[in-house]
RNA sequence: GCCCUCAUCGUCUAGUGGCCCAGGACGCCGCCCUUUCAAGGCGGUAGCACGGGUUCGAAUCCCGUUGGGGGUACCA
């Protein structure tokens, strides 16, 4: 799946190939084919077409590794240079000769002079001596004492390439001169640079972003933590807000701001300001953030965003009524009210439901606190006044309404309560009276009348 | 264990030796507005991990401590 961090580092990419003119690749380093599977590919190329990556960016299509015959040809010019030798130690072996415990492997088979063969793996001769440092743009120059790296198996036992080796050797067919990808990845780096360096190219520009951690300040992971770009987005985050939080997640544009347009967020980017620690992933902020884009839309683009959610469709469920039901023009109308109150578009359903649906939600709880001692003689007469009402518009119901409180010393807070779970099911909600124009004449007295007779 | 790395409000950050008894945002709390709930307005809460240096002066530089994170695979 596409994760937020990964999400990030791409947005990362993606600005920083514009910066310098380049041109930016999705790839896809799967060098097990057997692991393969496409729709896990489908969902990163959908994530990334949703956050706003523009799709000419990374089609081509996207380069998924596992062009076997340059791996191989690397492998067999690093074995014939003496850069890489075979071994068929296994993983027990070298920890029994390491008094039980496995702390890197220990070269046993550096000087024995295998050749290829079944079972054999081949591993890169690291340096004995001097230090690998990695120059990075945003951790500056972390170095590795050679002596420390062991040396690492490039190619398996059955001939397959590992990911260091086909992640190098993909780099440098594609002529790729940013690396940029997040801090888990440091201690590949200098494996990878003495590749870069045997198979005789200098390196490139290294970039470790720090993680993205969750409340326990670990790295975000699949199985615990909601990670997955393609649930946010189901839930009515905006891809515009994502982008945004995502950005600020290690960085700030400048000046007291967050919220800038994407126009800003390129410009002022520079992949070196960005943080070295890790950034919790902070969903409530999140919210925020979409609360303000969600504000900001025009009423017929706000409408629009909200279409998905109003039918449903492969990913978002359809909502509980009858889609034959839905009136396009009572939802434009309540729409505007909606817009300041929700924060996830997945929200909307439930404000705008009592238009749709055959009768109000059966919301016990709500019901429990309207219905109190009172409320059936407040909706005889909400329902006769309303009744009696020439013209039916927010402005004359609450009138009417407050006409009914007068009469009973109460105040338009006590009073609309009882009228409004009778009519929306619900206790909080849209403003009532214009709800109630909407939803017009005929079904809130019937609704009112559905009310009297349930509590009476 | 070993290697790498990080450290400003609860959280995301601004801050690159004096402009900082540390600014913004989210959250939280209070008030105003108000037909519910929001939105909006106003105000508040809370931080430079600790200990040593260097300096006239340190959140900013150095050392150490503590704490956190990542890695340590014939995974990617």
């Amino acid at each position: 799946m596409f994760h937020v961090g990964s999400a990030r580092s791409a947005l990362h990419n993606w600005i920083v190939a514009q910066q310098s003119g380049g041109a930016f690749v999705l790839r896809i380093e799967d060098t097990d084919a057997a692991r393969n599977r496409p729709e896990w590919i489908e969902g990163i190329i959908s994530a990334l077409d949703w956050i706003g990556i523009e799709r000419g960016h990374y089609e081509g299509p996207y380069f998924q590794s596992s062009d076997a015959a340059e791996h191989a040809a690397a492998a067999t010019r690093l074995y014939g240079e003496g850069r890489a030798y075979y071994c068929d130690c296994t993983r027990d072996d070298v920890i029994a000769r390491n008094g039980n415990q496995f702390a890197g492997y220990d070269g046993f088979c550096r000087d024995r002079g295998l050749g290829p063969g079944a079972g054999r793996a081949l591993r890169f001769r690291t340096p004995d001596e001097g230090e690998t440092v990695v120059v990075d743009l945003v951790r500056g120059e972390p170095t590795f004492d050679n002596k420390l790296i062991e040396d690492f198996v490039i190619v398996r036992g059955d001939g397959s390439p590992l990911f260091l080796l086909a992640n190098v050797v993909d780099d440098m067919t594609m002529g790729i001169t940013h690396v940029i990808r997040a801090e888990e990845h440091l201690s590949n780096a200098p494996k990878q640079q003495l590749l870069w360096e045997a198979l005789g190219s200098g390196p490139p520009v290294w970039a470790h972003v720090p993680v993205i951690v969750n409340e326990k300040r670990q790295k975000l992971s699949k199985r615990r933590d909601k990670v997955a770009l393609e649930g946010y987005r189901d839930e009515g985050y905006l891809a515009a807000a994502m982008r945004n939080y995502l950005m600020l997640l290690g960085w700030a544009p400048s000046g007291d701001r967050e919220i800038v347009p994407w126009s800003v967020i390129e410009s002022e980017f520079t992949i070196t300001d960005v943080n070295h620690s890790p950034a919790f992933f902070d969903v409530k902020k999140l919210r925020a953030f979409n609360g303000e884009y969600i504000r900001a839309l025009s009423p017929e683009d706000f409408a629009a965003v909200c279409a998905p959610w109003l039918g449903g469709t492969d990913t978002i469920p359809a909502p509980p009524w009858d889609p034959a039901a839905f009136d396009s023009e009572a939802f434009a109308s309540v729409a505007p009210l909606a817009q300041t109150r929700i924060a996830v578009l997945a929200e909307i359903v439930d404000y705008v439901d009592f238009l749709f649906l055959a009768e109000p939600v059966g919301d016990e709880q709500s019901w429990a606190k309207a219905m109190k001692e009172g409320a059936g003689e407040i909706l005889e007469a909400a329902g006769k006044a309303f009744g009696e009402l020439e013209t039916w518009a927010a402005e004359p119901l609450k009138g009417a309404l407050e006409g009914v409180g007068e009469e009973r010393g109460l105040k338009l807070g006590k009073t609309q309560a009882p009228v409004r779970v009778a009519v929306t099911g619900r206790t909080v909600g849209l403003p009532l009276f214009e709800s109630i124009e909407v939803l017009g004449r005929e079904r809130t007295l019937a609704r009112i009348a559905a009310a009297r007779a349930k509590l009476a």
